[in-house]
DNA sequence: TGTACATCAGTGAACGCGCGTTCACTGATGTAC
DNA sequence: TGTACATCAGTGAACGCGCGTTCACTGATGTAC
């Protein structure tokens, strides 16, 4: 949070110094890798040199690997509600119901192979539990911005369970889709909980209010 | 599938050797584990020790940890299973609805912490794509056993995406409840989930067949 | 029933390797005059 | 504008450690006679 401030504070009135350039480039690219290869997958090494560097470096950046999967993990998703706000424009759902937007979006066909660039709580999800506290503690802030993202996507009169319910559904369904492969059987499952989430919704909207 | 087969005409007229209790000591120690650890926290020292062996011997047991990996994953499965069947015969469920059953078993707060014994899908998703191909597949099964199982709570005129869409909620809300940690925040998670999984189903239930 | 021997499950040392982390150093950047 | 020097970002060798895997060996099990 001190991070994130610091860093607005620092934009105001200077550009990025070249530490912090670099600083960029490492955790930009560690927020790409850390969805490909989970949590524990990811090593300091192989993120430097992804990043053009030599490993040695890394501390001057770093007070440790897990301070590395915090910022990556914020990094994440910041790039993935990005990626949804591009998929929604390029796919002809400008038009389209929050919530619409929203499920097509973060259920598209394409987002089963796109791990890498997708929502980080459904690429990690069932490692979060395992991590450090500080990661741990991050973790459960993404969890709570994916909901709230839903809440955000729901008509005001929504139940107020409604947004949990939904974000559950949403990354679960990705994760079953990408663990039964890119293949028929991923697409059916994403296509069947589309509908299903849709239907909902409209069921739900048609109803007069209580 | 053969290796369970030929379990199966072993156990018909044979006691199991020495051997083959080792080995099942070992499977049944690493099918805890991997849900503890996850796949890529197990580690072969690890799991042998824990059962009580020195590591040299893993290799007259398992091909390879990969090897290990799928036959405590099926492991996992079964012991899943076993415990749902008890906590649903322990909670005075006996006499609710097939799916009311299963979405009060698999949702109930007591899974929050036992991930160790609970289901191997909802501890493992997000790593299953990054796991070797004979890995995968097995996870790929896995999948389909968990959505078998709704299939098998759900009435005989359900909608045929509905065991698909509710695995998926089930799996998914499980996970996005432990990355919010076993307090108020997680059981609150759970509790909607519950109460939104078997509202729909009483309307659909009550709804005239089509 | 008792001995001699073959089989076999499990041991523990060793292998090459990659990990996270540290640190002395280098060479580029940028400031002072 | 040009030189001298301090700062600092990034390098690459090294550390201790634990990993998956291999293998020569040991001691217990069980069979043959």
């Amino acid at each position: 949070m001190m991070v994130i401030i610091l860093r607005y504070i620092a934009a105001m009135d200077t550009p990025l110094t070249r530490k912090e350039l670099t600083h960029e480039r490492i955790v930009e690219t560690a927020a790409r890798a850390i969805r490909r290869t989970g949590f524990q997958g990811l090593g300091v090494a192989d993120i430097m040199k992804e990043a053009g560097l030599t490993h040695g470096g890394f501390y001057a950046h770093f007070a440790s690997r897990d301070a590395l999967l915090c910022e990556a993990l914020e990094r994440a998703s910041q790039d993935a509600a990005a990626g949804l706000a591009r998929r929604i424009a390029s796919q002809h759902l400008v038009d389209a119901s929050p919530l619409r937007q929203l499920v097509e979006a973060y259920l598209a066909d394409g987002n089963l192979a796109a791990t890498e660039h997708g929502c980080p709580v459904a690429a990690l999800a069932s490692e979060m539990p395992r991590q450090a506290p500080e990661v741990r503690e991050v973790a459960a802030q993404r969890v709570r911005g994916l909901i709230a993202a839903v809440a955000r996507a729901l008509p005001a009169e929504a139940d107020a369970d409604s947004a949990t319910v939904i974000a559950a559904q949403l990354a679960g369904a990705l994760q079953l889709a990408r663990a039964l492969g890119d293949k028929a059987e991923g697409r059916a499952l994403l296509a069947a909980t589309r509908r299903a989430l849709l239907q909902q919704h409209d069921t739900v909207s048609s109803l007069p209010s209580h």
